[in-house]
DNA sequence: CGGAATCCCAGGAGATACTG
DNA sequence: CAGTATCTCCTGGGATTCCG
């Protein structure tokens, strides 16, 4: 099997994380992973496609648009090992497989839009700041 | 001049945004983007450490620890584009260059948190799922 | 001190082909 | 249909070195 993609963030060569030094670093270490998994562009894209119902495999490859299936099965896997999507297998020929956001996955969809409109909210601040730094770059 | 990591999240060979047939995922394209750099680990990083207040280069580089220098430049460079962080050069010898939140930067700390607060609040559910998980694939 | 430039490699991710 | 298995290409990112 491949390496699943772990979400656990521990730089290499990094010593005891017990031992740690920094103390916002520390609630900073657990909110990483999570912030990884959110942060990825498919899962988000999954975890949004998934809001209004289950849907099974093929829907979500054709309602994402873009993903390959390969990716799509290692995040539907990475979001299915963090509790926030169930797999269910209907084992008929052709064999059917749905997945759904669990409870949890759910609940996170409540934040994920709090960051989500202040994206939207401050989108046109981000893309001036963006066009306002290439220009000067530009002229560098 | 390196490719600077540009934030813009844009499926190679995809058609056109504006004939896009999905309705949430055209907000989701707005909000991906920002996901992305939120969920960069050394944005995140960065953003927490200037919590509380400005911070010179090797200040930053010393408090995150693990961080190469290219990637924090790289990363206060993403950072600094989107407006998030402001660049303050002192040119004494030898130099001196200061990083702070803007205001965007400092208002994006709120959702932020929101996330995180979710995060630590749920971390003991995703692990145990993530054990599940693990067990049932090494039975397997 | 704060970078920029270069080298280099492991891991991420697409395309394709095969299977239960 | 819903994957798994390869193969391959490409980028992210560490280490190192040089510059103002």
């Amino acid at each position: 099997m491949e390496q699943l993609q772990d979400s656990t963030i521990l730089s290499p060569g990094h010593k005891d994380v017990t031992a740690g030094p920094c103390l916002q670093t520390a609630g900073c270490r657990n909110v990483a992973p999570v912030l990884n998994r959110v942060g990825d562009k498919w899962s988000m894209m999954i975890v949004m496609t998934l809001s209004d119902g289950s849907k099974r495999f093929s829907e979500l490859k054709r309602a994402i648009d873009g993903i390959s299936q390969r990716m799509l099965t290692l995040s539907l896997r990475g979001l299915e090992r963090d509790g926030m999507v169930s797999r269910t297998v209907t084992p008929t020929i052709p064999p059917r497989v749905d997945y759904e956001l669990t409870e949890l996955g759910r609940s996170l969809r409540e934040p994920v839009k709090a960051l989500g409109d202040w994206a939207i909210k401050h989108i046109d601040c981000i893309r001036s700041a963006q066009r306002r730094f290439d220009e000067r770059e530009d002229a560098a």
